[in-house]
DNA sequence: ACTTCTTATGATCTATAGAGCATCATGCAT
DNA sequence: ATGCATGATGCTCTATAGATCATAAGAAGT
């Protein structure tokens, strides 16, 4: 069940999709990653373009990592996961 | 042989070392991407934190995806990859 | 109806990434 | 030793992310 990202679009969903699995509201989640809950909400509706460093700040409080892969044929069972 | 990635430092790394798999120059691959030489060996070495826009470029120029996942315990053979 | 929880968003300020020009250092050929 | 390819980096300018204050909008419960 890998999320899969190709834009930054997709990334914002599928960080929202984890901390709502996570029981964890935004305020919280900010908190935990040491940012405001202005930019995590600013990153799942990608209306900006976040920097980098913030996404691992992210990922990390979610206890997430990146794996990078040669992009895949699709395999539907894990596109499902993304929509 | 996946490359996994918790810090722009390795985000760096992974792209720089896949890159010359791929036998492409700094300058080839920005241009692949629609961005600056400079700002690709920027990321490669990780001298600024770059936006999250510019990575899924250059990951979609080197045809890599990004696959979000919990974090692993670790795998060795996964890390030798990163160094 | 009112309170509460949650997310979205307005405004301003500062820091910095990337564009755009460049040059320089290095290493590797021949 | 010299010429080329490659990557690093100096500088200025512009755009914009995130910090920081805030409020507003919406759903959900009582």
């Amino acid at each position: 069940m890998d999320q899969i990202a190709r834009t930054t679009k997709d990334l914002g969903h599928v960080l929202r999709q984890t901390r709502k699995l996570q029981n964890l509201t935004q305020a919280e989640l900010a908190s935990r990653a040491g940012i405001w809950q202005r930019t995590v909400s600013n990153i799942e509706t990608s209306a900006s373009g976040a920097k980098v460093d913030t996404i691992f700040d992210l990922l990390a409080a979610l206890d997430l990592e990146l794996h990078i892969v040669p992009r895949s044929k699709i395999r539907p069972s894990d596109l499902e996961d993304i929509f």
